[in-house]
DNA sequence: TAAGGGTTGAGATAAAATTAACAATATGTG
DNA sequence: CACATATTGTTAATTTTATCTCAACCCTTA
């Protein structure tokens, strides 16, 4: 049914933006939306929103435009969100204990169901309902909750050892927190947020337009 | 001095990962580093390093390749890192908490000088050292210390509003970690942390990794 | 039913980014 | 010094991504 061959990787972020969208569109009960409304709401242009949607299929009525909570599902579906993702966490300092309240996961379909940590001073400790494990529970939680993506906000001195230590127990996926390149087998899916390179992105175009000014 | 004519923004992302590798050889004592190194250690290709450096001019010696020390310097400058920002930070939730505890920041050369809230029961507590300020109190804090970036971590339906009122009071850029597309200015340089995209982007290709094997 | 306006999907075109190739240059060795 | 090895910077080729264009199609209205 996909008829996926290779689909750009800045074509599926924009697709989790439509999506997000598309949600907000069908909350506030609008049925019908075009390329080019969609491409306003989310700061595209119009052929950019079509072609994205063509790596998939099609979707909607020439003429006319997209059915909104249809379209939502296909995009939802297309992420693999049309359905519940367990995940596991390491790392409860700080960063840990705000990916572990984030809402803005459970609205798209994620639960983490386990903290882990190897700091003595912070395994018991409650975040919400989740008690901080130590990490040599891991393996049982990941199998017996079918965990598949492993979230990593661990200090970066841990960082790959923990990548390891998960990927050991199967965890086929890692969003990394830690600010370093992970070194990790090519089958392992791997993203990283780095919260401060979009900074120094901003700095870097600050510096660029005083520069322009001079 | 800087050559630039359009710099691709991939280019400046990899260029804040370089200084930081090259931040850590140069901690580790090493002098002296080939563009293969610099792309084994964070994963792109030497022809990438290269060319990515050559947008901003010859920082190497043919044969033989970079001094660690200058193109650490070099790439730190580039991205106006060879100075300090003062940041603000509005939205004293945990997310608002996590940021102003985070360390990367600070070893960047960013700190935050101020968080703000509307929230009563936030107002007046600290973190860390910092007291969470009423909003009202922005522009006095913004005149003072010069801040040109603020980081927005209000939940998704104040972020708009925080947003337009930190430009009416000077901020010129925005890390916006709220999950919606911003309605601003395009003077106003802005940048999205999603936190929940990128575990998008590896549901998505987990379940196309499914797909493939059947 | 015919005409006009709107919108998609897809192929063609253009632009941008990455990779490859190689001349130029440095170092080390006999 | 001559030669072999290493590595950059730059240009060209390739690949990838984005934009443009327009036929196909839907809907409304007369």
């Amino acid at each position: 049914m996909l008829k996926t061959l290779r689909v750009p990787e800045a074509t599926v972020t924009r697709l989790s933006i439509y999506s997000r969208f598309l949600e907000k569109l069908d909350k506030n009960g609008v049925v019908s939306v075009s390329s080019g409304e969609i491409a306003d709401g989310v700061g595209v242009s119009p052929a950019q929103v079509r072609k994205d949607l063509a790596y998939f299929g099609e979707f909607g009525t020439r003429g006319v435009g997209y059915n909104v909570k249809d379209l939502m599902r296909y995009t939802l579906k297309i992420l693999g969100l049309d359905r519940h993702w367990n995940l596991v966490l390491v790392g409860a300092g700080n960063l840990g204990y705000a990916l572990c309240t984030y809402r803005g996961f459970n609205e798209r379909g994620f639960k983490i169901v386990a903290v882990f940590d190897n700091d003595l001073t912070k395994i018991g400790k409650k975040i919400n309902e989740l008690e901080v494990l130590p990490l040599e529970k891991m393996p049982g939680v990941i199998k017996e909750h079918g965990v598949r993506i492993g979230i990593l906000a661990t200090p970066t001195r841990a960082a790959q050892d923990v990548a390891d230590f998960m990927i050991k127990n199967g965890i086929e996926a890692i969003l990394n927190f830690a600010p370093l390149p992970l070194n990790l087998p090519d089958v392992i899916e791997v993203r990283n947020v780095d919260l401060s390179v979009k900074l120094e992105i901003l700095t870097f175009n600050l510096g660029f337009k005083s520069a322009q000014n001079v």
